[in-house]
DNA sequence: TATCCAACAAAGAACAATTCTTATTTACGA
DNA sequence: TCGTAAATAAGAATTGTTCTTTGTTGGATA
């Protein structure tokens, strides 16, 4: 999906949902869509500043949960103490270096496509599946 | 491996390490190996008040944080502000309920025993290959 | 078993990330 | 365009965690 369309579906959503759209709101959504560094809530902010100088890191906050809530964007579970963020919302995989803190993407369709364990199956139903590795990436040594 | 091996780990890796084999650092060890709740570390200190009424909370956070740092346990990722922990330190992955917030290990060999995607290899090396699936748990309703 | 130093308790300050409060503004349906 | 509920800005408050200091304790080594 690109930029144009994911434009159209948080306008879809957020009219589904009533959700106002707002000069804020969607300047967070394309900024995050746009970003593909996994931003941490501080650097969004501090990069909408340009655009919406008045904008604060509430909003930024505020706005980032309502976005996650309603599906428009994900939470990338880091072991950092800062919550970071993501515009994509298909299925796909993390990579963490521990030492530059990097998070790259990846995709495992293996993964994707094999059925979880049958004890998965009877401990409930599942909604994201998504995987994080850790290690060291090549620009930070062996 | 059993209680008893855990401990002899703990005073094998102290020593190698330097550490010293104090009574507070024993307790919390036997104490989180002993849980399998994934304890936090408010909680943790709860259930050691019993055997340590003196012992502070900072212990706690330090002394956890050092076993973790020496390998001898792990923290787990989880989406709430609080740290929690467990005595495991072999492979293996969670479940987290979103409602109750109860996290429950699994297995899946299938992903232990597959080889990485290309992409992976590429990117530099794996040190821990740990999934969390988030869901919804029997418990919690369908 | 004497000695030394890492580890500890206590109590508070500091800290970082996030959330709440309040007053004001704004989107949008009527 | 108007009224109203929703969203915002600004700053205060909260939460979880770490640090600082001072005085004490108790493991480890010799």
């Amino acid at each position: 999906m690109n930029v144009k369309e994911r434009l159209r579906e948080f306008e879809e959503v957020c009219r589904k949902d009533g959700l106002k759209i707002t000069h804020q709101r969607l300047e967070v959504f394309k900024e995050l869509v746009n970003s593909l560094d996994h931003p941490s809530v501080e650097k969004l902010y501090r990069r909408l500043h340009d655009k919406l100088p008045t904008i604060s890191l509430d909003t930024v906050y505020r706005t980032l949960t309502t976005l996650e809530e309603h599906g428009l964007i994900s939470r990338v579970q880091t072991p950092e103490s800062q919550a970071r963020f993501e515009g994509r919302t298909d299925e796909h995989h993390h990579l963490i270096c521990k030492t530059c803190g990097k998070i790259t993407d990846f995709s495992w369709s293996l993964l994707d496509t094999s059925s979880l364990p049958s004890e998965v199956a009877e401990w409930g139903r599942i909604d994201r599946k998504n995987i994080t590795l850790h290690g060291l990436c090549r620009e930070c040594g062996e």
